[in-house]
DNA sequence: AGAATTTTGGTACGTTAGTATGATTCAAAT
DNA sequence: ATTTGAATCATACTAACGTACCAAAATTCT
């Protein structure tokens, strides 16, 4: 946090230098406004790109977005995705059962299904997969 | 693609014109060097995030900052943290093992151990818990 | 050099995960 | 009405995972 703060106050006085600068040599007829005005277009362009990098990756509550099509492509019922799902949330499968209100067979059942459609031999791969494939909204 | 082409089409005409408009407002006397400077470099801020969002939302293969402290704070050894990137990877004990060129024993002792270190239960907890703390560079 | 830590490996045991197969129920489509 | 697909559950078996406990090298620290 104060890190932050002198960061950006750093970064204020430099940008208020840079403008004086800019200003002096534009009246002393050195350099012409273009140039100047791409300079500080330039500063300003990576600026954004920087803090909007920080404040992706502080925030890691973004809601990423479920590749349904992919899901239909790879016939995965609505049943085996909330299984995959908490796979991927770490559960067992007697936790998935308990949680889903069904026995743990039927969760067997539908992780088999699940790794076949996947393609994957462990319940980490198929985690690893659908992560590639943005089938998990997390 | 075609559309990032159009896009920034669109855009460099835009700047264009603006860069016109401010010259001409200039030369005309109405405004300050001042709020030319400073709409300029909204805009191109702006311009930096916006493109930034962009680029991150599409490529997928962003290098996610591991947090280091968070795992010397756990005490995982540099052993240790190489295994947990391989089971987050998906891989099983023996694929793990042939990997590293040690025998599946030594790998099943180092999951333990970051088991407990994280306090899961299962290896894909672990793997859930590790993004959370962002201990993975993916 | 000596101590502490990491890395390595083993055995033995218990638990969880995954496969194969078969069967029932139920809803939706034909 | 019959077929189809999804969801449910069971049994039996195999494979993978995980724990406990121990111990020898190899590294790093003091």
């Amino acid at each position: 946090m104060k890190r932050t703060i002198l960061v950006f106050g750093l970064l204020i006085s430099a940008l208020l230098v840079l403008f004086e600068i800019s200003k002096r040599t534009y009246l002393s007829g050195d350099t012409s406004v273009e140039i100047i005005i791409a300079v500080i277009a330039l500063v300003f362009f990576f600026i954004g790109i920087y803090i909007n990098k920080k404040s992706l990756n502080k925030n890691t509550l973004i809601k990423k977005e479920v590749n349904h099509k992919k899901i239909k492509e790879l016939n995965i019922s609505n049943r085996e995705y909330e299984v995959l799902c908490e796979i991927a949330r770490g559960l067992s499968n007697q936790e998935i059962a308990n949680k889903l209100f069904v026995s743990e067979s039927t969760i067997k059942t539908h992780v088999s299904n699940i790794l076949a459609k996947l393609n994957a031999k462990r319940r980490t791969q198929a985690i690893q997969i659908s992560k590639e494939l943005q089938l998990l909204p997390f």
